[in-house]
DNA sequence: CTGAAAGCGCTTACAG
DNA sequence: CTGAAAGCGCTTACAG
């Protein structure tokens, strides 16, 4: 047994000492170097774990010019101001969060404050990690373009857009709302209503596959049945009852999320309508609440723990200069009792 | 207009060279030094600006040995492999990231891998912060106490336990516990049973008001009306519907979160009773999702965003060696339908 | 009010 | 295989 150290060993000098040999060596000892003698490797790191000792990351970072911090950002929606109790938020947090450990990166999380997107290439947000990833494009997607433009590696989950100068990862939103809207159309509904906000790109496709659904079954659309809905459940419920108050003549609904048509079931039952007998509902995520709500939800099962670490894979190649191309995630309809079938 | 600069100003000597004095004076005039003369600093900010050049936080932290990172530390259940999905999470961890920015200090995402609790003094969580947020205790109290032992800055939110030598942020959960009973009595219940984890401290305290308002009401307690449900809702359903299978007598439910109430009423759903009529049930938290539950949820609310920013000036205090006390934040109890009030 | 110098804890090219 | 030396970008005690 050797004694208790008298001071705390708390640098690499500090250990060279006690070992008697260069602090360079030690580093090398550490850090697995094949320079050194593999039997001096030994000893060091034994002596190292014996006094408790690792490396000060903060002043090796520093030296080798690196974070390995990734900033995670969620695009808030521009009209809430309130912090968005989607629970997709934090299924997608926790994926993304399990892939940087994995790769021994560090997450900073952020707001979006969307008024503050302008001048995000100076931010900390940025400067102080590798790379950022972002979860929803909102509003911002020229400031997403402008950022990619300056080099900084950033990987966006959203929808897709003509002019996209970043790299992607997203669902199959087209796919997604085109199978929601079919399979309505499949249980005779016939005047169906799209709820969501249709600038983001991802609600902008998903409106597409809806559009595409009609037109198959040789639908008219009627833009009274497209509804801005703002993505936090109160505010939703209003907009919903108001809605229903101009008696719209309507037999359906797809939602951009679960918490959405969640709200929506809330107002339709609240004025008296019967769901889904009157108006079947359809949601988008599959959050693990879906199945819980009543009727269950049927909705659009997106695999966000995946998306998490699809997205993770997708900075770190960025950041590691490698060839990286948009990924889409597969969306798939699950059927429970909220559309009629 | 002064011309593009040839190249990027990258270091306090680069912006120096060009203002042609020493980098020990823009130092002081980007720090805002009342050492400096107030026309130079004026002079200096602007040049820094104009050059797009922002101090290099990571050589500013490391040389004042500094990180402004504090981590957060989510306890999952030990018994759910899961994420978890509770909205609850989302909620308190907006507070804390709102709480963290207003102090210029980020925030550093961690799991709680539970294995992991014992040497999680040495981990990069400790190592590369200035302090540890906890949000809940788990069953990890004995870790906790011996990471303020060693010193760490670390905060707690979760309910009191006698030897608890860490600081302690919580809800006032042995009043949520007897206001959620009390109020079912009072709606004539009899037979009332508590649905949730009791090892946890906060559970436990939850536990202590509901035997307190039993006892109020000359009620006996009966053992076979506490069930441990698991915190995720796929595995509460199962064990719920487990337990109703064996006809136990009860009228109502106190359950530990609202995501298990939802889950105990889909439970009841489905097993053909009727809620509120034939057993009422009261959740806790008051997650957004509440209100839109059917029927709506009565629930004890605790300020899940406001326990965010305290628990982020507890931190704080504790870092800048002030004298910090435990805070308890007020519940309170929400009447909706689902109690049968 | 300003500057020259030291030093935070590391890593690595260079020399031996 | 090992060590002496330089340097990452900053801040600040010290001297003027």
């Amino acid at each position: 047994m050797s004694k208790i150290p008298p001071r705390a060993v708390s640098s690499l000098q500090d250990l060279a000492d006690i070992a008697g040999v260069s602090r360079a060596t030690v580093s090398r000892a550490l850090n697995n170097s094949t320079l050194i003698n593999a039997e001096t490797r030994k000893r060091l790191q034994a002596l190292a774990s014996e006094h408790n000792y690792t490396v000060n990351k903060q002043a090796r970072d520093f030296r080798l010019k690196q974070t390995r911090v990734i900033s995670v950002v969620f695009m808030l929606d521009a009209h809430s101001e309130q912090h968005p109790s989607d629970p997709f938020f934090l299924e997608m947090l926790g994926g993304i969060a399990d892939g940087l450990s994995l790769h021994d990166y560090d997450l900073l999380l952020a707001h979006a404050p969307v008024a503050s997107m302008r001048d995000l290439a100076n931010s900390r947000i940025v400067r102080n990690a590798e790379g950022v990833i972002f979860v929803g494009q909102g509003e911002e997607h020229q400031a997403l373009n402008k950022l990619a433009d300056a080099g900084t590696p950033i990987v966006v989950w959203g929808g897709s857009v003509a002019d996209k100068r970043y790299l992607l990862v997203g669902g199959d939103n087209a796919g997604g709302g085109f199978s929601a809207t079919s399979h309505l159309i499949a249980q005779g509904r016939r005047r169906i209503a799209f709820f969501g906000n249709t600038r983001t790109p991802e609600n902008q496709a998903r409106f597409s596959g809806y559009e595409k659904a009609l037109a198959q079954a040789n639908l008219q659309p009627d833009e009274k049945l497209t509804v801005d809905i703002p993505s936090d459940m109160q505010h939703a419920q209003v907009v919903i009852e108001n809605l229903l108050n101009k008696r719209i003549d309507m037999d359906a609904v797809v939602c951009t999320s679960d918490v959405m048509a969640i709200a929506a079931i809330a107002a339709l039952t609240e004025s008296g309508f019967s769901v889904p007998d009157d108006i079947a509902v359809v949601g988008y995520d599959d959050i693990p609440i879906a199945s819980f709500s009543s009727p269950p939800l049927t909705t659009i099962r997106q695999s966000i723990h995946q998306a998490g670490s699809v997205l993770v894979e997708s900075v770190l190649a960025l950041i590691n200069g490698h060839q990286v191309a948009d990924t889409t995630l597969s969306s798939k309809l699950v059927v429970r009792k909220s559309c009629g079938a």
